[in-house]
DNA sequence: CGGAAAATTGAGTACTCTCAACCAGCGTGG
DNA sequence: CCACGCTGGTTGAGAGTACTCAATTTTCCG
């Protein structure tokens, strides 16, 4: 991007707003009217089922779009929600329209972005349709370990790590308590730490492996 | 769209390819140089896994993109597959590229489709990730039958459904066996008749009931 | 008509779930 | 300052869904 694109971001008419641990940013079935992107803090994204459970479908760093796709969608397709206390840019999507209609560069770095999530939710139906507990939970934390050093977030181990095994559970498809069970598994094994919100991958070759974690699908070099 | 923007959408150069059942359009980790799009038969997106799993993202049907992410991603990320005998719309990147940049309908439209593929993705993380057997299989069918009615490919029951039961199992993230003793409950209750890739529906509001169908997420109306 | 692919069946196994109880850490309020 | 309550983590036992393996039947197609 040219210094001018970033000054066209720079000038849209956004604003800031911080919103406690586990608020709603969207809503599922709600009309989608602005778009959201992480300042500060971690969300994740969800759907739930009949009866009541819920699978989260990806978590989101600072720096990253929560809700690209309201920009040409017209209801909420998922609920957003935050998983620390968080600080979020909030744009109309008229503006963000406008912008990607003035500036090439923009578009496809927005596309871009977009098409990368959805990656990423391609890597996470493998993860809970083809991997055992293990695996899963193994194949998480890699791509979270990876993100976050990737967007220069972690100086260093141990990462940030605000998933309750609760949260886990639901990002694998399982229930909490078997997610205990694999965890203490993983510890065990000396292949992690990991205590309040505090992770620290200690043999990440092995970690990858079980997890059958390649990095190709977050896209890195484009 | 304008009769403009459908002008430069035929003057396109494109080509037309028949392809077998089972070949590859596009092999994970290859360089992306084209885009695809389907004009006659079914096709998939699959990932393999270590043990040699695999996994279906999702099921293509005639007058969809396969690929539109290769527009901007250097490097496949998944494979896709014929299901069936396939003709195939081959366009080179660069040229979709240069549509994009003088057409912003053709772009929207374009950018529509890859978010509601998004969509689709997030849907399956949920059906393979919080639902049992019979709900997934109850999901996918209605999705299915819903997706070839909305598109105009079905004219009545019953649907042309042309996945073999090992198929299903790996959309579902079951096993074939277990697949088979699940279709099997599903016509024991009068729910659908399936046999030789055709699909009958027969009790539509249980069905959807079952597989916690709601179209929302297909965005038909957008 | 023959062979391969797809569907079906049976029996035994195991991974994951459910339910329930219990422990630990922490912020709040008496 | 400590009790309390809440959330998150841990443990145990038993149940059940889904898997594995292997054989058999049926269907599809050349």
């Amino acid at each position: 991007m040219t210094p001018e694109d970033k000054a066209a971001i720079a000038a849209m008419p956004w604003s800031e707003r911080t919103f406690a641990r586990d608020s709603y940013l969207v809503r599922e079935g709600e009309p989608a009217s602005v778009c959201t992107f992480l300042i500060k803090g971690f969300a994740f994204r969800q759907k739930l089922v009949s009866d009541g459970a819920r699978q989260i479908i990806s978590i989101h760093i600072a720096g990253e779009f929560l809700d690209l796709q309201n920009s040409l969608l017209d209801v909420a397709d998922h609920n957003v929600q935050c998983l620390t206390r968080c600080l979020v840019g909030i744009i109309h999507k008229s503006a963000l329209l406008d912008l990607i209609a003035a500036r090439p560069n923009v578009r496809r770095a927005l596309w871009l972005d977009s098409l990368i999530d959805s990656s990423i939710f391609r890597e996470w139906v493998v993860n809970v349709g083809r991997r055992d507990a293990r695996e899963r939970i193994a194949h998480l934390l890699c791509e979270l370990a990876d993100r976050l050093k990737s967007a220069g977030l972690a100086n260093g181990q141990p990462y940030d790590f605000p998933l309750t095994q609760e949260q886990i559970a639901d990002c694998t498809g399982l229930t909490a308590v078997h997610t205990n069970r694999t965890l203490q598994g993983l510890r065990r094994d000396g292949l992690i730490s990991l205590s309040s919100s505090q992770l620290t991958i200690l043999d990440w070759d092995r970690l990858a492996e079980i997890g059958d974690f390649n990095e190709r699908y977050l896209h890195h070099a484009v």
